[in-house]
DNA sequence: TCAATCGGTTAACACTAGTTAACACTAGTT
DNA sequence: AACTAGTGTTAACTAGTGTTAACCGATTGA
């Protein structure tokens, strides 16, 4: 398992702070968090995160104020904001550049964790180094190889993004939806009809091993068993 | 596949809606989200969900109040509380029967979690990879598979389902209504014979072996014997 | 006993998914 | 620029699944 990224997120608001916290925290992050500008400030040069969440209204200290103190400091740590709905854009666009972003309330955290890595380069950090059992198979994610005993058979990118997801969710539906929406962009026809072709590769390269299916449950999505 | 559970969270913060939603959405809840007390109550009319998740703090009409009415119409629903810190303990208590229960603010989403699990009586979260035996035959609901002695017949996800549902009431009656409701979301009379098709066609499969059958209770619904 | 209702069975149908091959496009190579 | 190999999309055909319809028998209550 990869390193722990040390993330300080500012956040007044307690319960949207404590949820935000655990999600980064069950994605690997290690996760320091404060409820004010000041504490904000103090742990930063304390704890020396690599990457800043910043709630913008906060008592004590705003999220924009931390920001040009920190950047003093350190001018380069990526900086996230979050801003309320009624935040003028003008206002959020200077703090658009550099190693900056922002997130509107309310956001998702499917959002947040696609600025972070974005921010922090390192997309393909959760999927890293990882060999996923499938069966008697092993994926490797990172080098889009399936290995089967001594065999080794390359997959392509869809491929492997797709087997990815299904072996996330072994032995659970897989939304049909959710794997077009994810990985195709959209759930049209024709990126349906894809993604079936898809299947069908998957299928006939999992066939070596018996135990292992990929099950279509009609409506809903697929089922990787083993 | 097992299917969605209809959850509605009555949450007039929009952050902390937005993400306690998309959790619950990712442990394959179904969410209704309400942004106020009279939304819910509309919405819990409309979309007859199985749990509540209300916040007490609300806008138009808090969360004890809506419960009461709510529990008018129908008194076992499952209801959750969440409460800010400021709550006094006696006022909750008051709501502290039945199916209900509460969580103070800021709360994890495994607490979350935890008690909606409790509350619906679901231990069994991850379902049996277990082989469930019906007379001679051996049902493997994860892999859709019904085998007798060497011979192994592919079942369909709704024959699987229906199957699965019968053979936890081995030799009791199965409501009509329940698995209507459940495994095609209404009772309305094309389900019910679409469902006659289903235990036909089930019956047929399950012929091999005569000390095995689904026997009619007229007017209540099934009983599998063996 | 007879109509009414409920459930059983079969087949037709509509729709969803599976498979294969042709095609278009990209990137790398000569 | 031409050639090649690899990848993903589109198309055409086939197979599978669940719903609806039609017809029938069984059970029940008036």
């Amino acid at each position: 398992m990869s390193r722990k990224i040390k993330l300080l997120l500012a956040e007044d608001e307690p319960s949207l702070g404590q949820i935000v916290k655990e999600s980064l925290e069950t994605r690997n992050f290690e996760v320091i968090h404060a409820l004010n500008g000041e504490e904000a400030y103090e742990l930063f040069e304390k704890e020396q995160p690599e990457i800043l969440v910043l709630d913008v209204m906060m008592p004590k200290k705003d999220g924009f104020t931390l920001a040009k103190e920190i950047r003093q400091e350190n001018s380069t740590i990526p900086i996230i904001f979050l801003t309320a709905k009624s935040q003028t854009k003008d206002v959020i666009d200077g703090f658009q550049h550099g190693g900056n972003d922002y997130l509107k309330k309310p956001f998702s955290m499917e959002e947040l964790i696609v600025r972070v890595y974005n921010l922090l380069d390192r997309v393909s950090l959760k999927r890293n180094l990882e060999k996923i059992p499938i069966g008697e198979f092993i994926l490797n994610y990172e080098k889009q190889k399936l290995h089967y005993k001594n065999d080794t058979e390359l997959l392509t990118h869809r491929e492997c993004e797709l087997l990815y997801y299904l072996s996330e969710k072994k032995n659970e539906v897989l939304d049909r939806t959710f794997i077009l929406n994810k990985l195709w962009g959209n759930d049209d026809f024709f990126n349906a009809r894809s993604m079936d072709v898809f299947i069908s590769k998957l299928r006939k390269k999992l066939k070596k091993d018996p135990s292992v299916e990929i099950i279509n449950i009609r409506g809903y999505g697929y089922k990787l068993t083993c």
